[in-house]
DNA sequence: ATATATTTTTAGATAAGACTAAAAAAATAT
DNA sequence: ATATTTTTTTAGTCTTATCTAAAAATATAT
């Protein structure tokens, strides 16, 4: 049975490799991670030892296909107790992260598949992103960034590439929700900034924000 | 901000408390906790230093007002979580204990609240076992022990003495449940076991059960 | 009252996970 | 190609919560 760090590294290497397909850098755990590189150095050699990873010195890592199936069910339960927080006790979105990161660690065989049927099999979080099923399958959604979008095109917000708080109250603050329909009305090409059009209103985008938005066009 | 297991020290020190209200002794936590003597003194110290209870020496310890304050959190936590557990995940009463055991230390200013909330205010658990608000308070029934009642005595099963999963799993399979209404048939002075009849059968109880039922008379 | 048994504490060790500081390796710049 | 900077690792330390073994205090029994 894995430690609480344990899945939490797991979890986090998981999250970079879809940046990061082929190695995962010590620094770019730690700063994830909010711990120095040493700490990271210490715990991959554990987890390589466990076989969950694939590390050589210096060279960055990968999951291996153990590894990648104990991240799975991290976020599986990350997602699905983020669901429950927002749809059964009323959290905002920008308000479920932290108390997630501790509810995914809770040990059970058979919590979060009861919790999963209580919930009726939700397929996304409240962040739009796909919650992994009991084998680890989700349904990947193609998207592109609201900086790709040309003048005229229209699309729907789908998720996000930032879940932090401070961008969800961002977009709390400008009335950007996810499932909204956008239409690019203009792009400035001196700093790529956006002017959009929902429904309800415009907005001018800075190119910061529109990479973090995921478009379904 | 307490630990995962400072926390449940003091927990443990508050159940026995109940039972032993002048001082609980480091042995009696060790039982409990199931750790050595020793690592309960090291605990108790750091406790003490904390002001959270009132440690010397040998003599036993007591939970300070701060010190029953916490304790009364981490309970209030541990129901509400059960409770939660068997009416909304649909799990048996004698299913729910080593989950809620990781759920009551989950650390949010929010949480245990909204849940409370969602579950409208429930107030006991599903061992018959009074559920603390948010400030402490909960309701105490008076009960006696099934041993206490004479014979043709009725009353009500209220709670229990001892919730280990054993002695629920032994109330399963004897087909006894919380609120079900007991007459006292016959009792055998030889070795104190009861005879009970209930709506739907009857059955011979043995002292050690009988002391571990409370009775609402 | 004294011997014996039990309980509790102390001292010292261990494991997990983090840290700092310094060394080593790799990447970048001139 | 060499110097400089950045990244990563190593070595050693710290904290938390355990443990074992031995010592000290208390309780029990004769």
């Amino acid at each position: 049975m894995l430690s609480f760090s344990e899945e939490n590294y797991l979890k986090t290497i998981y999250h970079i490799e879809q940046f990061q397909p082929d190695g995962v850098s010590t620094n770019a755990i730690a700063k994830k991670i909010q711990t120095k590189a040493s700490s990271v150095t210490d715990m991959l050699k554990k987890l390589a030892a466990k076989q969950l990873i694939i590390y050589e010195k210096y060279q960055g890592v990968q999951l291996t296909k153990e590894g990648k199936k104990i991240a799975l069910k991290v976020i599986r339960r990350h997602r699905l107790w983020e669901y429950f927080l927002v749809k059964k006790l009323n959290y905002r979105w920008d308000e479920v992260h932290e108390i997630a990161e501790q509810l995914e660690h809770i040990k059970s065989k058979t919590l979060i598949d009861n919790l999963e049927e209580f919930l009726r099999f939700p397929k996304f979080d409240p962040h739009g992103d796909p919650i992994p099923d009991k084998n680890g399958k989700m349904i990947l959604t193609k998207t592109i960034s609201l900086l790709e979008l040309k003048v005229g095109q229209k699309g729907v917000l789908d998720s996000l590439k930032d879940s932090s708080d401070a961008f969800l109250k961002y977009l709390n603050k400008k009335n950007l929700a996810l499932r909204d329909r956008i239409k690019v009305i203009d792009i400035e090409p001196y700093d790529n900034s956006v002017h959009i059009e929902t429904k309800t209103h415009q907005l001018l985008i800075s190119k910061k924000v529109a990479e973090n938005l995921n478009i379904k066009v």
